[in-house]
DNA sequence: GGCGAACGGATTGTATACAATTATACGGGA
DNA sequence: TCCCGTATAATTGTATACAATCCGTTCGCC
């Protein structure tokens, strides 16, 4: 659990460790740092023209961000992500969606849903075009804006860390194009619940938000990618 | 979001920063540095006698846990729950302890099931001699046993998470005795519903547990504890 | 040849020194 | 008296030096 209140504050990209911290984040999302690749603390430092010092208090927070595992007196390794995990984090996405679109169908501001609509608009636009990447961050963008929207500043922050952790897996899987339409679809129906006032239905269109997106997930061979490697566990001392 | 693996491995006791990590983590739970109180840095160096490194990391990780908020180049200060906190923490929680129970119906082994049978006759027993401390004690470990008993490290964690967070809150609560007896029947009869395998009911039972738990708080006066202090989201840079 | 202990390199853990920033106190001027 | 700028102290940010630990290798012994 982090600082809800304004943890950007706090990372600012002005200090040596916000730097370091959000570049090796958007590194391990990108791909760059594959999983269970050691992360050595000069040899970033070097790469980043910084000590170890922002470094390693950098990895302090990508820990508990869970993007890497440190290991005592041994070094710091990109966490891999399970079959298994991606799984309960949708099970866990999929209530707390539905929590946050009922609260938002209450709380929403005019700018808000505006904002919504014309994400929908040019998800729409794209989606035609055959756009994928405008569509990755449209889609990303739509669930940020439910986040905010539900004026709950602890909800938000869950579900945003819930959201970052399954992005490097979206990534490799959500470029099936028939999905594209679907999940547009499903995003306008549920801001049309909002906008019309209906938390039940809300609550309960994005419920079933992350069951289809789980659901393509697997059939777009989810198991092939993030195989059932079970060493994931090994409490090694 | 955290290491969802071995966390506590990695803030292993034995070397400083674990150290440090977990006895400013106790105290700040305990009471001893209370809201918005600002931690220097040095002071707690000296005070447990290590160096402002270990100190430093230590920080880092209790921001992202959410017990302290790092101000860039001014300070560590101890957060802060509001009242509207403690209700979102409670909704959320409503869902996923109910997701946990539902899951710890398949999954829980023999050997926590019995743990389980056990607490809640421990609590029957302690809850009528009016001993409070081993009340509440049971109360964190009955949760904590669902905890384990969901076979989901990503939950299980999310939901420690936030269970730790409230804890604060609950040791100046949870001592109204009437609450004792009704949560220790709601902790039996979900216990029940696990036992005979009906999924259904425990999701339910455990739902209304966390609604009971917190209109309970309301009606001991949460509002007056933790006032509105509507000071907290102040960005001022 | 196999096995174990000791050595050495590499890496992390901690302490300390120095730089940058912020807060506070003081003093001068209007 | 009030305002404001400057100096100074306090605190955090960063870099570096040193200690502890881990891991592979090599050497010696059986």
């Amino acid at each position: 659990m982090t600082n809800y209140d304004n943890k950007y504050d706090a990372n600012d990209k002005y200090s040596l460790r916000g730097r370091v911290f959000q570049k090796l984040r958007e590194d391990i999302l990108n791909g760059k740092y594959k999983e269970h690749e050691e992360l050595k603390e000069v040899a970033i430092g070097e790469e980043l023209g910084v000590s170890r010092t922002p470094v390693r208090e950098a990895f302090r927070q990508l820990e508990l961000e869970g993007l890497i595992r440190i290991v005592p007196n041994k070094g710091a390794y990109v966490t891999g992500i399970t079959a298994k995990d991606v799984k309960d984090i949708y099970m866990i996405r999929s209530l707390l969606e539905g929590l946050c679109a009922r609260l938002a169908t209450e709380k929403i501001s005019k700018e808000q849903l505006e904002e919504m609509e014309e994400n929908i608009y040019l998800a729409a636009f794209h989606e035609e075009k055959g756009h994928m990447d405008q569509m990755a961050e449209l889609d990303n963008r739509f669930h940020d804006i439910l986040y905010e929207a539900c004026d709950s500043k602890l909800l938000e922050h869950t579900l945003r860390d819930f959201h970052r952790y399954v992005l490097r897996v979206r990534q490799k899987t959500l470029s099936t194009n028939t999905r594209g339409r679907a999940s547009n679809d499903e995003h306008r129906q549920i801001m049309e619940a909002i906008k019309a006032g209906d938390a039940e239905l809300a609550e309960k269109l994005a419920n079933q938000h992350m069951i289809n997106a789980y659901d393509n997930m697997v059939k777009n061979g989810l198991k092939e990618i993030y195989g059932e490697n079970a060493d994931e566990n090994n409490n090694e001392k």
